[in-house]
DNA sequence: GATATTTTTCCGTAATATGGAAAATTGCCG
DNA sequence: CGGCAATTTTCCATATTACGGAAAAATATC
C-alpha cells in the first residue's frame, strides 16, 4: 500500500444549483423503503397504496430490494419488512460520521482558542483518516484535507492512539508499521517509537516534532469509545516557530480536555443528535 | 382506529422460485451504497471504478441518492459519504426486527416444552403487534398471525406490559384504552383493569381468562430493554380445557423465565447476531 | 500558462422500466 | 362444498426512461 498520504483536492466542475440527474426507479424505491421503515410488516397492496404506485411496479422494486437483502419477504404471510442488509449499510453511518458530527463544535472552539489548525482523525485499517478539521487563517495553512490518510508512526494523533491502546491492540498496530521516513526526525524503528509512546502515556498527550512535515509541530490526545478503546484523536498543529516547548505543554493540557469532551459526547448521551443515535445504545 | 384485530392470511399467487422482476438502476444503486458503506469518503471516479460503472451513470445515481439524503456530498472536496437518511431507515431494522431475531430460539424451546402456541408481541402505538410465534400442532390452532395487532386491555401480553411499566407510561396507556368488549369476560372499565394489573404485578405474569377469545386462556410476561422499560411480551396460549389453574401457575413461572432470557438477549451482548448489532451499544 | 484530471452536463439511442391486464392462489362466505 | 372476492405475481406491448460516450467546465499540477 504505497498510496499518497495527502488527499487530492477536488477537481472538475463543481456541483451546480440545479442537479439535473434523477433516476425515477431509484427515487421510487427509496420512497418504498421510507414507507417500510415507519410501518413495518405491510402487504404489497398496502405499500403500493401508501407510496402511490401501481402494485406491479411496487412488486418489481421490492423484489429487487429483496434480492439484495434490503427488505425481507415473509413466505408464510406475504408481509414485507425492512431487511438486515439495510441495517448493515445504515450502520456504516455511525461508524464513520458519528465522531465528526459530535466533535464539530469542540473542534471549532479549539480553533478559536488556539488559532491553529485543528484536525480530527479516526483510526481505520492501521492508518488514520482525517474526518474533521478547522483551518486557522494564519498565513501557513495545513496540508491535510478531509479524507486524507496519515501514518500512525509519524503523527501526534497516531502516537496518542497507540499509547492509550491495550497492549494487544498496540502490538497489532506496531507489527504492521513500515516506518516510512517523511523527515529526518521520523521514528525509524520500533525501539524509538516505543520510547516515545512511553512518554506519551505519562503526559497524556502526544507531540510530533517535525516528524511528518519539516517545520511543523503538532499536539494530540486520544478519543475513546464507551469501552475505553481509542477510536481517534484530536490534534492541534502549526509551524514550529509558533510552537515553543512552553506552548506545546499548554496546548497539551487543552487538547486533553477537548479529547475528553469528545469522548463523553461520543460514548454518552448527546441531545444535539437525532434520536436514532441514542435510541438503541 | 376500528381496524380488524386479526391479521389477514396471505392471499394471491405465492412467490415462485424464479423471481422475474429486476430493476437494473436500483440494483446498481444498492451496489454503490455497499461500496460507500465499506470505504467511506470516496471520489466519484473511485466509486465508479469500484462498482464497475461509467462515471456518468454513477454520478446520476449518486445525485438521486443525495437528493434523498441517503448519501452526503461534501461541496468542499467532492467526497461522497453515507448519509443520515440511510441510517434513519436502517435503524428501523433494530426497532422492528431485533426482538424477533433474538427471541426465536427461546420461543421454539417454549413451544417444545409446553406444546402450546407461543406468541411474541411488541408494544407499538398503544397496541401490540405480533412479531414472532410458534404454533402448536394441536388440533386447536391459534388465531393470530404475524403482524396482527392486538389490544392492550384484553390480552395477557398487554396486561403484563402495563403492569410492569412506569406509572407515567402506564397512565398514558390507560388514558387511550377504549375498553372494546371481545367476550363477556373482557375488562370493561379502568377500575376492573387496574385491579387485575395489581395482581399481575404481584405474580410477575399476566393471565387472560377468555377475555379476548371465548374458550382460550393465555399466560404472559413482559420483556424489557436496557433501561428496564417494557418493550414487549411473550405469551403461551391454549384452549381453556387444557389450561387448568394449576397449569397456568406452572406456565407462569416458565413464561417469566423465558421473558427474562429474552430481556438478557435483547439488552445484553448476543453472539448469534451480526457484529453491527453490538458494535454501537 | 499549458496540460492532465476529474466532475458534471448533454443528448441521441435503445435498452429498460412501466403499468394494465391476465393468471394464479387462497381466504371467505353462504 | 363451491363460487366469489381479494390479493399477489407474472406477462408483455409500449414509450418512457435510463444509459453512457463525449463534450464542457473547472481546477490541480507541472
Amino acid at each position: 500500500m504505497e498510496d499518497q498520504i495527502i488527499a487530492p483536492r477536488r477537481r472538475g466542475r463543481p456541483a451546480s444549483a440545479a442537479d439535473g440527474g434523477e433516476v425515477q426507479s431509484l427515487d421510487r424505491a427509496i420512497a418504498l423503503l421510507r414507507v417500510l421503515a415507519e410501518a413495518d410488516g405491510m402487504s404489497l397492496s398496502d405499500i403500493a397504496k401508501r407510496a402511490d404506485l401501481p402494485a406491479s411496479t411496487a412488486h418489481r422494486l421490492l423484489a429487487t430490494l429483496q434480492k439484495r437483502q434490503l427488505v425481507n419477504h415473509d413466505q408464510e404471510n406475504g408481509l414485507w419488512t425492512v431487511g438486515l442488509g439495510l441495517f448493515r449499510i445504515g450502520a456504516a453511518y455511525l461508524r464513520i460520521r458519528k465522531l465528526p458530527d459530535v466533535g464539530r463544535p469542540v473542534i471549532r472552539r479549539l480553533l478559536h482558542e488556539t488559532e491553529e489548525t485543528v484536525n480530527l482523525a479516526m483510526f481505520d485499517g492501521n492508518e488514520l483518516v482525517v474526518v474533521g478539521q478547522a483551518e486557522g487563517h494564519a498565513p501557513v495553512r495545513a496540508f491535510f484535507r478531509l479524507g486524507a490518510r496519515l501514518p500512525l508512526h509519524a503523527t501526534a494523533a497516531g502516537k496518542s492512539i497507540m499509547a492509550s491502546a491495550s497492549p494487544a491492540f498496540r502490538g497489532a498496530c506496531l507489527a504492521q508499521i513500515r516506518y516510512e521516513a517523511f523527515t529526518v526526525r521520523t521514528h525509524r524503528s520500533e525501539r524509538e517509537l516505543m520510547d516515545d509512546l512511553a512518554l506519551v502515556s505519562e503526559r497524556g498527550y502526544a507531540v510530533d516534532h517535525e516528524e511528518h512535515t519539516a517545520g511543523m509541530r503538532a499536539v494530540a490526545a486520544a478519543i475513546f469509545n464507551e469501552w475505553r478503546e481509542p477510536i481517534g484523536a484530536v490534534s492541534v498543529s502549526g509551524p514550529s516557530v509558533r510552537m515553543s516547548d512552553d506552548r506545546v505543554t499548554r496546548l497539551g493540557r487543552r487538547v486533553i480536555a477537548a479529547a475528553d469532551q469528545m469522548t463523553r459526547l461520543y460514548s454518552g448521551a448527546d441531545e444535539s443528535l437525532p434520536p436514532e443515535f441514542v435510541a438503541y445504545r
